[in-house]
DNA sequence: TTTTAATTGATACTTACTATCAATACAACG
DNA sequence: CGTTGTATTGATAGTAAGTATCAATTAAAA
């Protein structure tokens, strides 16, 4: 038995806490992103669930991601992919060839940022780090 | 005297070694990148240069990005930046407020890659990493 | 100079959203 | 529970950042 899913619960008090009021389609949006475990794109989720409009979804997506339910990241052409956040504070592998993300921990990222608070003039507010790779299944696989 | 901007012909061997021919309007691309100091869009340089196709500017662009002239880069929201390359292997700080792009190179980067290596399954193959400030200008100013 | 393949630009299309705004529905109140 | 007010929704149109198409042009090799 692995790690359960973050029960639904816990995206929709995120949502509660903000002051949102919980409807039909937020909670449809919410289920479909963990029916998936990866990366997913808008689009994936919209094509899913075709009784919710585009526009909440995008809407949706935008308030999962300010709540720190989801991230929101890039494949290396710039094409934005989601990605349930199931760790406090993370990065991402990004596999290039079949597009599986996780996430990863790393104490050395932080203090790559303390190194760079005495590089760098100005104050950081904030920071992205995409590590992309080959995962293991694509090395493994025949093609390419 | 400050560090003197690379000279323009540096870009444009970067396009011949790559085979590729050496237009007027690549000229006029590469030109217009050097003119300016720090981050610029696609659409800066495209109004720039109204005798130049929007299709060739950033065509132009993704060809300069690939021979390692320019840097893409985004935004905290995703807007698309590019930056001029100056420095051989370097990241970005973006200053969230007034969007001054600045280089930096810093070698606890490459530790954290090493030390990536151990946690992730799969070959690395590449990464990004961008670090959001307030720059000292924008600090120090009033308004914000 | 000739030739030929690379390049260009006008246009239309695509992707990933965002704005608008009337219609709807959550949820607080009584 | 019914009323009510405001948050939310969805259809549609618009925007931003490109990419595809393809006939016309041009760099540069011969």
């Amino acid at each position: 038995m692995t790690t359960a899913p973050t029960p639904q619960l816990d995206a929709i008090i995120a949502l509660e806490d903000a002051g949102l009021r919980i409807t039909g389609q937020r909670r449809q949006v919410v289920a479909a992103i963990e029916r998936r475990d990866g990366g997913f794109t808008a689009e994936d989720i919209a094509m899913e669930l075709p009784g919710v409009g585009r526009a909440t979804v995008y809407r949706t997506l935008k308030l999962l991601v300010t709540a720190d339910v989801i991230c929101k990241l890039a494949l290396p052409d710039g094409t934005p992919m989601y990605s349930p956040s199931r760790v406090e504070h993370h990065h991402h592998s990004v596999c290039t060839t079949c597009g599986a993300i996780e996430e990863f921990r790393d104490t050395t990222v932080e203090r790559v940022l303390r190194s760079l608070t005495r590089e760098i003039e100005g104050e950081i507010v904030g920071h992205r780090m995409e590590v992309f790779i080959r995962c293991q299944t694509c090395l493994e696989s025949p093609g390419a």
